[in-house]
DNA sequence: CCACTTTTTGACCAATTGGTAAATACACGA
DNA sequence: TCGTGTATTTACCAATTGGTCAAAAAGTGG
């Protein structure tokens, strides 16, 4: 019984809810939060200003429902990394499952990026509830593998942000990358590359 | 002979330039460009509105000065790399720069980091004029040092994206950082981790 | 002290932007 | 087919924002 209160949301409801969602998304990963407005995304909608006011109570509900859903996804690359795994497997996954991420999901990463750059003004209390429990709970779980001698011992803090910044460095700065790459493909050889970085990293000495 | 044509800028004029552009880089940093106002910017600067359109021509003058002048000092670590020093230690010189440039001028690297995000629409020329043939420059070079095998073989190309997004990570995310360490010491431990990650990347196999 | 230039300000504008209210069009079951 | 709640639009506001302009200050050299 999905629906305790009878049928919440019609069909059509659903539809303009995540028409609008999808064009906001655009918007706000394309200009940031004040840069975005709201002729923007009903444009991008296809819905004209107050209709879009209709569904959202107003901006800021349309950036902050966005920024909610999107920490989910954000973090189930991480929640998936498994304690019963082997470790290098694990960590050299959760590496490919980021790039794959900044691949497929460039609008997100940019959005997340825009908001934490300007502090988080939006985000600061779910960094706090969501990602630092998690953050925590898998720095443990990295440590308990090097101190079983799986890993080569570095700070698990570190590893983590250097895996999120290299990977999603792809996603935000694709502009950058672009001219520099001078290539459509985006980004060929960051997996192997990346690959390469960390397996040499955290392969243990056999001494 | 500095002045061709006699006393350009006056005593005041440059000290209220700077102001003004001081505290543009406060607020076009925090906020991004669209975010930032211009009666911020005179705020923070201590100036009145119209008094900062005596100095400049508009808001975009202003941003546009911040970045080209900015420019220069980002690009210099890289312009360091000396092709006659030692090729590990030239890189790892240049990530201790990064790093330390991150550390020293956060509002610059959010500054840079804002435009590129945002696709870069009012520095795309200067990334090709200017960062562009530097970065093909360095890549040479750094392939050359590989092929004579003192660094391992990996991409140059993504080597230097590495070396970018782990540095600027600390200055770009810092709101996201300082939740996660829960310690007010910048990011302590960074600088050896990344010393571990990019010599243990690039030390030539001896076999 | 005076003319002359540079700097600063107060008053004002047009455009943009987030948001509202009321009227209208629409879907859809009885 | 009709009535009722849902969806959409038209017309509008108040606040913000980038920018202007003419007048007032403040320097500055003679």
């Amino acid at each position: 019984m999905p629906d305790a209160t009878a049928k919440k949301t019609s069909r059509i409801q659903q539809r303009n809810r995540s028409l609008i969602l999808d064009a906001a998304l655009d918007v706000f990963s394309a200009h940031g939060y004040r840069g975005a407005t709201l002729d923007q995304i009903a444009e991008a909608a296809g819905l004209s200003k107050p209709n879009i006011l209709y569904y959202f109570s107003g901006k800021e509900d349309i950036h902050v429902t966005l920024l909610s859903q999107l920490m989910e996804t954000w973090l189930d690359p991480l929640v998936e990394l498994d304690p019963d795994g082997d470790p290098m497997t694990e960590l050299l996954d959760y590496v490919q499952r980021k790039l794959d991420m900044a691949r497929d999901l460039p609008r997100e990463s940019r959005l997340f990026a825009n908001e934490i750059i300007q502090g988080a003004p939006r985000m600061h209390p779910h960094l706090l509830s969501d990602l630092k429990p998690l953050f925590d709970e898998k720095c443990a779980l990295i440590q308990r593998w090097m101190d079983a001698g799986k890993l080569a011992p570095v700070d698990p803090r570190h590893l983590i942000f250097s895996i999120w910044s290299t990977t999603q460095h792809y996603a935000d700065f694709a502009t950058q990358v672009q001219v520099l790459l001078s290539t459509d493909a985006a980004a060929p050889g960051a997996d192997a590359f990346l690959s390469d970085l960390f397996s040499k990293l955290l392969h243990p000495a056999t001494a």
